[in-house]
DNA sequence: CTGTTAGCGCGTTCAG
DNA sequence: CTGAACGCGCTAACAG
């Protein structure tokens, strides 16, 4: 009892002698706290589960996660939980084990594919009865043990949609994953308005392509730009689609930004390393993780969310592809 | 108790009547197994901790590590092991509650900084007295309750050497990280061999620079290009710094692959989203991760390593960069 | 085949 | 200020 109270800094309760002959025999014995022991007599595992859903099994090699996850590990940690992390096959999602096993007091949820697959995962999961942070999310919040972390993706477009529109642009074509992120409606709406907003109007034609391998997304444009004529502008619904059609634009001889724009969503690394630089719209990630370490502690503390919804703001940042 | 055989599957202990009742009424209750209770009684935690130091609080951003951590958690998670991920700042190291909790079976490590750090901390790490892999490392390996894996540097160091000497280069400046990681030794070694293995002698210059930033690279190959002679080609010790240099070149006006060759380490993504797409080693990253899963549950299983290393070959990916 | 007993390491409670 | 008793949820061992 007296060394619980000497490591978990009860003083009052310990003799400074006593504490000392404790702290040097831990010192000694290189004594660890093991946490089975006192997580089932506290009755709390002190740790918070990351579930990514992705089809590929390198869920964490996305941009937006990584960075996520650095931010929440980093919140985490410093506040005394640990992070569980687990990379789920959308397919896999009710058998997995985190489903089956209680090790966690709340999660950090990426889902992943069409809304009504997110939603089925969703309520496996709110039967767990735990704390869920969802993130970049649109599902409606109906349960009351769940919030939402997410950016201003309307907003972005909404810059991204005004910038665009001072350039005179009016036909766009959208590059688009196959899979359609639940936060891709809140994108095309917000262009739409902007663009209605700065009194301009726009035809906007989406492209849809696998966004997993370059060169898919690289020929897909490639192909399209076959069938049709110029548009003014071409913006992809993330970098690494912006990317894919801007050498498939420059390869065909077509000079950016004088002959057509480009633009993308995200603002991550690559964007800065292509010629010429790419104009994106620059995700908060590592915010984002962090405000849902914040969310979820202050849950567990307080026994109830705040707020159900967190709306972190985006930044424009012009390069020179448009 | 016959609950428990149910979950557990001791089907030989359990009438069929029974079991489906059990299994009817934990659906019915939402039961699930509390990992605490179970792990306390077993003595083993069934999870392994990940542990990346880094100066940076976005650990997980570089491609290398999120492509390790990938193919370890689905290693794990496919064994029914949970993985607890840590970044560390390097001087935070001791002071870490993954030090001072016990809470896995073993860990697997990715060490920075330079030598002296590193085994610091990697003795630190063994007083834990539990399994350690380390990832990428060059340190000796002395301990029996540890084992390496990494990749073949040397023997990619080698094919890049033999590519490079097969065009007739001879002058090669090589831009280097301001922290040399662990395995930039075996690719210095590697190059220097390989071109005295093909007959060809080298001069290479080292340009150190901080990886962090593009613009950094971008700026510390500017300005080395107006001090001295152009090489015959630049090495990047990853792509990152690769491109770096290559976008320098290129503003520079020198045409690539034409006037100077370029060349990168790593193969990811970026590599490819260049014009001209880069020359680099590709590294097997996701392999990595995985072998150090199997490695780890195998010693847990079978209480000693099998093998202190484990070297994973690399693969040479020719780009249109040289 | 089913249920009882015991103890894993910890921290709360309370007696000394 | 120190330590003894107890029980958190689980499963190995064993009794019925």
């Amino acid at each position: 009892m007296t060394v619980s109270n000497v490591i978990n800094g009860n003083r009052q309760f310990v003799g400074e002698e006593t504490r000392r002959r404790v702290i040097q025999t831990i010192e000694r014995l290189n004594y660890r706290v093991l946490s089975s022991g006192r997580n089932l007599r506290l009755g709390r595992r002190q740790s918070i589960g990351v579930i990514i859903v992705d089809e590929q099994s390198d869920f964490m090699s996305h941009p937006y996660i990584s960075r996520m996850v650095s931010g929440l590990c980093g919140v985490l940690n410093a506040n005394g939980y640990s992070m569980v992390v687990q990379g789920i096959h959308p397919d896999e999602f009710a058998s997995t084990f985190a489903m089956r096993r209680a090790e966690v007091d709340a999660f950090c949820v990426r889902l992943h594919g069409q809304e009504e697959s997110r939603a089925r995962m969703l309520e496996s999961l709110q039967k767990l009865q735990e704390p869920i942070a969802l993130v970049q999310e649109t599902l409606p919040h109906s349960g009351d043990n769940r919030c939402v972390v997410r950016q201003d993706d309307y907003g972005g477009a909404l810059l991204m949609a005004d910038h665009l529109a001072a350039r005179g642009i009016r036909t766009l074509h959208v590059v688009l994953p196959r899979f359609r992120g639940p936060m891709v409606g809140a994108r095309l709406r917000g262009l739409e308005d902007g663009f209605r907003a700065a009194g301009r109007s726009v035809e906007i034609t989406p492209i849809t392509c696998d966004p997993n391998t370059f060169s898919t997304v690289y020929d897909t444009v490639q192909k399209h730009l076959g069938s049709g004529p110029l548009p003014d502008a071409f913006l992809g619904m993330n970098d690494e689609l912006a990317i894919g059609a801007l050498r498939a634009l420059q390869d065909r001889g077509f000079s950016v930004p004088d002959k057509v724009r480009v633009a993308g969503f995200n603002g991550f690394n690559p964007a800065v390393y292509t010629k010429p630089s790419l104009t994106t719209i620059v995700s908060p990630a590592r915010e984002v993780g962090a405000a849902v370490g914040e969310t979820l502690l202050a849950r567990l503390e307080q026994g109830v969310f705040r707020q159900q919804e967190l709306v972190l703001p985006v930044a424009f940042r012009k390069g020179d592809s448009t």
